[in-house]
DNA sequence: CTTGGCACTCGGGAACACCGAGTGCCAGAC
DNA sequence: GTCTGGCACTCGGTGTTCCCGAGTGCCAAG
């Protein structure tokens, strides 16, 4: 039986919680909220909020403190996402209004959104399996070798140095580069491997070993970049955070961008807010976080995820909007450009 | 009067302070290391090493520590650069080995360099001024649109998209490619401006418009990377070491370019191995900090610099055996590339 | 110059008492 | 039935005191 006032209660439980980031007891309760009830009866509400889990005791005789559980309640029924103000608005589009190239746009949003919710904050690239390519380029480095640049519709770069078999002139180069720019151009990377899988067929039989060696490294590149590159920025906010589990652990985590990814990615809706509490993390060692995550792209379509990592113990309302608003405006800047 | 006995204390003292992160006494010294004298005598020694700066009491009847002096004047005649195990370099050989492109070349020995020496890394990706241009491209993204790209001999690949004023069509924009990479081939990055000073009068007058847009684009792009590019690893390692300095400080530090920008690069010779010690480093916040860094390049010229950053208290034989043998690798990785 | 002896210092840990915020429970009021 | 004031109880955190021992400086003798 959980009626309102005892959500009201819980909402003001987490509020002061996460403002003071000291047990809360039901005195202080009565007196900065009007709840409009006595201590005593606030307390015969955290009795039962305890015994369904919502909040806990760091000891007999302490305040309580939000569970888990109780913070996902509160995401979910008690709280609405705060928008940030307008100051705040127009830095965010000033700020990434200036960025050169995809690694700006990156940077910029990454460090943005550290300065903006004081925690860590992480952005993946966007997944290149998601994008098309725009342009391939060959351009020979020597006899022998041939830097291969593959250009996408994100503004994405790839880059690989081939090392062939034999020597090759500028004119059958230019052949190649023809003949993949007219096989692949505007086509999904997802389909690459489809698109190149007969070409070789369709060249003199003296250029295909030189194509094949070209096309391996192509979809070696594909595949290489499946594990998605990904950044973050505001390690120094986790400094002043007290967090229940080792700072060793968390900054480990940030590093292993294999367990950054996972974060991030392991929903099936890319374009909701999403929330995961402290436990409902899969990782140990990131038990006291809570991750605020969101999907950004160009044109309506979802390319990556970004978001922000920080205590259990954070801001939920403020943070999602920061999320949500720097999301957006990614994504818009990635669409103009 | 620095006598080789008081040397030998000093080392001693370093030695065992680092190993054991406690203020080493005279009766600890006499035993675990065979001076040859007893402990009454090594306290006069300390006392004078003492009144000379180089060690000092955390307070009275405590053991001495080090100070920045002491540390100093051992790296420079009390010790000898470790050389690393063999199988440590295999290691390193074989890590490196794999990688695919300059990024991928960075990347890995930054977390190469953290893993070693179980602190912090910082590489400096190689400066753009010292090299050559290898190859300009125009790649058309749209009427209005190009993107250009330029590649230099480290492998290094700048992109920029540039809008044009009035539409261009493939057969001026091959053109223009063309005189591009026949004035701008080989031609050092710190030229480029020179080498190009004079380019638009030598082109039809309908294209000089375009070409001044690119050019501007161009130069622009060597300016912007001024700021170089510096990524670290190993934020981790940090966790575990307690500095007197606030851990937040250091890791604000690690996120502003432009300082560790300066900690590597600070000093006039790129090819000795650099220690920098405690105060020595002119950033408040980096106090309690040391750093090992080290030149690397390709063919015997320095590009960049790469080293490390831990507490004063580190292990500095071990530490810059580690940051040498790294950076000759990479050297010959580059080299090879 | 080195050494053993000796008195002195002082940080850090253990033991202890105390305070007060906070709780649970109960009887009475609305 | 629900709320409220009262009351006894708990217990973490803080401040105090005390003591120990590592370490020192100094001095006189070898």
């Amino acid at each position: 039986m959980v009626d309102d006032r005892k959500l009201a209660v819980l909402r003001a439980i987490v509020e002061d919680y996460v403002s003071t980031n000291e047990p809360v007891g039901s005195k202080a309760l009565a007196e900065r909220h009007n709840l409009g009830v006595s201590p005593a009866t606030i307390r015969n509400d955290m009795a039962v909020l305890e015994e369904q889990g919502y909040i806990a005791q760091p000891h007999t005789s302490a305040g309580r403190v939000p569970t888990d559980k109780g913070y996902r309640l509160f995401v979910d029924r008690l709280s609405q996402v705060k928008p940030l103000s307008g100051a705040e608005r127009r830095a965010i589009e000033s700020f990434l209004a200036g960025a050169v190239d995809l690694d700006d746009v990156v940077m910029r949003t990454v460090r943005l959104l550290a300065q903006l919710t004081r925690q860590v904050a992480v952005v993946q690239y966007p997944t290149i399996s998601n994008s098309k390519v725009r342009h391939v380029e060959l351009v020979p480095l020597n006899e022998h070798r041939l830097m291969f640049v593959l250009i996408t519709n994100t503004g994405r770069v790839e880059q690989r140095v081939v090392e062939l078999q034999e020597v090759i002139d500028d004119n059958r180069v230019a052949h190649l580069r023809a003949v993949l720019n007219a096989c692949l151009d505007g086509c999904g990377l997802a389909s690459v491997p489809d698109m190149v899988a007969d070409l070789p067929e369709r060249l003199p039989a003296e250029d295909r070993p030189v194509a094949a060696t070209i096309l391996s490294v192509l979809l070696e590149s594909l595949v290489d970049r499946h594990d998605e590159k990904i950044v973050f920025a505001g390690a120094a906010n986790l400094a002043g955070a007290d967090f229940t589990v080792g700072l060793r652990d968390v900054l480990e985590a940030l590093e292993e961008q294999v367990v950054l990814m996972r974060l991030l990615g392991e929903t099936s809706d890319l374009s909701a807010l999403t929330v995961r509490i402290g436990s409902e993390n899969p990782y140990t060692g990131l038990q006291g976080t809570s991750i605020v995550a969101a999907g950004y792209g160009s044109g309506g379509k979802q390319l990556a995820r970004l978001g922000v990592l920080g205590p259990t113990r954070m801001d939920y309302p403020v943070t999602m909007g920061a999320v949500r608003a720097v999301a957006r405006y990614v994504s818009q800047i990635l669409a103009a450009s």
